[in-house]
RNA sequence: GGGCUCGUGGUCUAGGUGGUUAUGACGCGGCCUUUACAAGGCCGAGGUCGGUGGUUCGAAUCCGCCCGAGCCCA
């Protein structure tokens, strides 16, 4: 074994394995190993904005410890990394940094910019995700933006389109002025802002007017129709009658629909195409004319007499201004309204009426599947759940942008016939390429290429089915899916309507949620709350092992973290103390000790004591109780068992037992003990290793006999559990940390020697002393029983789980009865007769003795003898 | 406005299926250089488990209501 440095230096130690490991194929997935089982991580393609931040560090981190894991757990896992590259951000941050706009130069040109800009960002990510250590294969790295990639997400869009799922229509969808393109309801946000709600009178064409209230009298040009509720008082008889529109004169009808609502404004409101959702609905139940007025970019249409061309903001204003100086003005009062908005821009959204291309939602198809997988926690389920009934329109897929896959389709120029691409055309680029048919309705040639592009979406849904190597290969759901909660309504429902539409599967077997990471001060992170901490500044302050621990017991997942840099510091002398501990060992074992790796089994040395058979024994414990938290993705109860092992076990008990065999045992002791050591120092750092891989790799290459890497080893199984062992273990360890505190709290030195120590134990007295001797540095002498010294009962503790269930509402007066009770009478009565006669008032209880616990002082004479408690023995010490 | 999650010492946190003295970490106070580690060890103080009502012999845990926080949505 090879000495360690002789203090932690993370800084050194992360940069050289980080080097090493790019280097390896460590990571690679093999996807011929026979017999081993498959687990393929679907892992997310971020947008590549330049910037890995702390919630994708805990995503990718949870995503790590798994794969970690389960490759010790012999699996062949699949943990490859893509980029959703497509996008109206990065098209809007080439316009700016090129000073250009897109439409200024031929789409491919443009698109070469995007991808440029897209690989430095790309770059960026990526260093961060490797120096936090993942341990992606980037073997399997894809781009979104590439043609291998998107021939797939097209290939996706026909096989689609042939299975009913894809319809192109003229349909109300939701328009983003500013970037001029139709955007899913998803990509819609709800903002509140101060508007004004205008009433607005309505004159009548034979009968008298109404007051209607709006707080978009730009519209009016666009009102197609009147509503009320049909149990409103004030316009009990009024359905069907006709006003005429003020400005813009044409006539309207009042309906009656349940949807208004009484207590908004006049009760009364405009129906315009389109106002909001709500209009669309009214539009289609009450078969109402189209009037669309506002453009893409936001304007009224020319053909709006008057206000032709303004914006809506201005149209507001100067029809506002009209309708006041023509007298149907007649209020105007403050509102506090919510408004959608784009979610990239934040520019309030329109509804206009345009012919795109939609994929049709199934809700009762996409549940089905959700609820096939598992969902960790299992409440994230219902997020989906709501969203997904709450689905009013199909999912719109044509956006009117540049940098994203092409739809691949032409219309027929001389009758308007939509032709699909066939598979064996993609990838296909229609603005370019025309298709190798002629119409099958009129027969003619010439075609126009669909120059629509896809939601980015389309390319990202696809990433389960990607992964699992479709569609060369047959799709089975992938094992895992790793996301945050806020992407359930996008990307987690998107992906499972593509898997069940292309593959009638689900998706992934199970669904892990991470939850946000907050800031020190309690808030979501944000960088306009100065409450944000980049991952590169914690690796630098600290190290990335102590920062993934931080991660891990920040909470259980699916919960939010709060980020903590004591959490940091606090893991970061975990570390240490690993560092000292392998130090240790490593002064003290060579070749011939090292750990039992073979089958890890490994047979007990002859000379094996009490402490290593329970060090052993509890290190078996361990790792199969960490084994099973890892099952269930629970690393902050995974972590915590590592660490609590490691700490008081190993380090603070079974190193100071050995040490007396270590330096002056006779050979056989000293390399059973040697031997233990090594065991379970190299399952500990096996154990800590999906958590901490880089003190985990540097500590286990330091171990006696070890070739390769920690992430190659197999996860501890040993198989030496042994309870009684235990047991005896855990009495020595108790006694001799008994003696150590008590030495403290004498001001002693702790390997001051003492005359001796009597160990009075219950059960049985047979276990080793030799260990605990050598620990407390005095002759032990164990003896059953208790100690010959006045025992004086003090006090009788009733145990309620006995007593409870069977005397019900008498037992506070039973509880009353024995605290009132002498304790030395309660005594007599349980050791001679078993059992005690209580007087709780109205009767005499017979108690039986086992319900009672008798606490004792034991006061021995002299003032020489110190006597000190643990659970299971009486300790005297006679200094 | 709806849904979900949550509220435990100064801070963060553990506490399926109710049961004796509520877990740990950080911080705080005190003591101790002990042949891996002072980035350590030992000891200590500090909690009406958000409030309230209920179920129960017994509630941090189950139920109702209230207050507060966060997230998702309208």
């Amino acid at each position: 074994m090879t000495e360690l440095a002789e203090t932690y230096d993370p800084d050194a130690l992360e940069a050289k394995w980080r080097e090493e490991w790019h280097e390896s194929d460590l990571y690679r997935y093999d996807d011929h190993d026979d017999g081993a089982t498959e687990y393929v991580i679907d892992t997310p393609p971020p947008y590549p904005t330049g910037d890995l931040h702390v919630g994708h560090a805990l995503g990718w981190s949870y995503m790590d410890f798994a794969a970690r894991y389960h490759r010790m757990q012999g699996k062949s896992v699949s943990f490859p990394q893509g980029w959703d590259c497509h996008g109206l951000p990065t098209e809007v941050k080439v316009e700016e940094d090129h000073d250009i706009r897109r439409t200024d130069v031929p789409r491919e040109e443009f698109r070469k910019l995007c991808v440029e800009h897209t690989e430095r960002k790309i770059d960026g990510m990526k260093q961060t995700m490797q120096w936090l250590g993942f341990s992606q294969d980037w073997s399997q790295e894809y781009r979104t933006m590439d043609p291998e990639y998107w021939a797939k997400t097209q290939r996706s869009f026909v096989e689609m389109a042939e299975k009913g799922y894809v319809h192109r229509d003229e349909h109300p969808v939701n328009w983003c002025p500013r970037c001029e393109t139709a955007i899913a309801d998803a990509e819609v946000e709800n903002v509140d802002s101060e508007g004004t709600l205008a009433t607005i009178r309505f004159s009548g064409v034979d009968n008298d007017a109404i007051e209607i209230a709006t707080t978009r009298p730009e519209l009016l040009a666009a009102c197609v129709g009147m509503a009320v509720d049909p149990d409103d008082e004030r316009y009990a008889g009024r359905v069907g009658d006709t006003f005429e529109v003020p400005v813009f004169g044409h006539e309207v009808e009042l309906v009656a629909s349940e949807e208004v609502d009484g207590e908004f404004g006049t009760g009364a409101v405009m129906i315009c195409t389109f106002g909001d959702k709500q209009d669309v609905d009214w539009w289609a139940e009450y078969d109402l004319d189209l009037r669309p007025v506002v453009t893409e970019d936001g304007r009224l249409a020319e053909s709006v007499p008057e206000f032709g061309g303004l914006d809506v903001d201005d149209a507001k204003k100067e029809i506002t201004a009209a309708l006041q100086r023509e007298g149907y003005l007649r209020d105007e009062e403050p509102i506090e309204q919510s408004v959608g908005a784009c979610w990239r821009c934040d520019t309030p959204i329109e509804i206009l009426s345009k012919e795109q291309w939609f994929v049709r939602v199934d809700q009762d198809e996409i549940l089905g599947k959700a609820r096939e997988v598992d969902w960790i926690p299992e409440h994230m389920y219902g997020r989906l759940e709501e969203w997904t009934e709450g689905m009013e329109w199909d999912w719109v897929i044509s956006r009117q942008r540049v940098f994203a896959t092409p739809i691949p389709a032409w219309s027929c120029e001389e009758c308007g016939h939509w032709h699909v691409a066939e598979l064996d055309d993609l990838p296909a680029e229609p603005t370019e390429d025309d298709p190798d048919a002629d119409c099958p309705d009129c027969g003619a040639s010439a075609w126009t290429g669909e120059s629509d592009v896809m939601d980015t979406w389309m390319d990202s849904s696809i990433s389960a089915l990607h992964v699992a190597g479709w569609p060369e290969e047959s799709f089975e759901p992938v094992q895992l899916r790793e996301q945050g909660h806020e992407i359930i309504r996008t990307w987690a429902f998107y992906t499972l309507l593509r898997t069940a539409a292309l593959e009638d599967q689900k998706p992934w077997d199970e669904a892990l949620i991470n939850g946000m990471v907050l800031g020190a001060d309690g808030n979501k992170m944000s960088k306009s709350k100065d409450n944000s901490v980049a991952p590169e500044e914690v690796v630098e302050d600290h190290s990335a092992d102590a920062f993934r621990q931080a991660l891990a017991l920040g909470g259980q997942p699916g919960s939010d973290i709060q980020f903590q840099p004591k959490e940091i510091r606090s893991a970061s002398r975990f570390l240490t103390k690993l560092w000292n501990i392998t130090r240790f060992a490593s002064q003290h074992l060579d070749a011939e000790t090292a750990a039992e790796t073979a089958a890890d089994g490994g047979a007990l040395d002859e000379a094996a004591t009490d402490a290593d058979r329970w060090i052993l024994s509890r290190c078996a414990r361990v790792a199969d109780d960490v084994a099973v938290h890892m099952d269930e993705y629970r690393f902050d109860r995974a972590l915590r068992k590592v660490r609590e092992f490691v700490w008081h076990d190993l380090a603070d008990d079974y190193v100071e037992l050995i040490k007396g065999r270590l330096y002056e045992g006779s050979d056989a002791e000293r390399d059973a003990a040697r031997h233990a050591l090594s065991t379970t120092l190299s399952a500990s750092l096996r154990l800590l290793a999906p958590f901490s891989p880089f003190l985990a790799e540097e500590a286990y290459h330091h171990l006696p006999d070890t070739s390769g890497s920690v992430h190659a080893t197999a996860w501890p199984a040993l198989d030496v559990a042994d309870d009684a062992a235990e047991a005896r273990g855990e009495r020595i360890a108790a006694v001799a940390s008994a003696v150590r505190a008590w030495k403290s709290d004498e001001g002693m030195a702790l390997n001051a020697d003492l005359d001796r120590i009597e160990v009075y134990v219950r059960g049985r007295t047979d276990f080793d002393t030799g260990d605990l001797s050598t620990t407390v540095n005095a002759p032990v002498e164990v003896i059953g029983g208790k100690p010959v010294a006045k025992h004086v009962p003090v006090e009788v503790r009733p145990d309620y789980s006995q007593i409870g269930p069977k005397y019900r509402d008498q037992s506070a007066d039973i509880v009353d009865a024995l605290e009132d009770a002498d304790p030395g009478d309660i005594e007599i009565q349980k050791q001679e007769k078993g059992e005690i006669e209580l007087d709780i008032g109205e009767e005499i209880i017979v108690l039986d003795g086992g319900a009672v616990e008798i606490i004792e002082e034991r006061r021995v004479g002299g003032e020489t003898v110190e006597v000190l408690e643990t659970d299971s023995s009486t300790v005297l010490v006679f200094p």
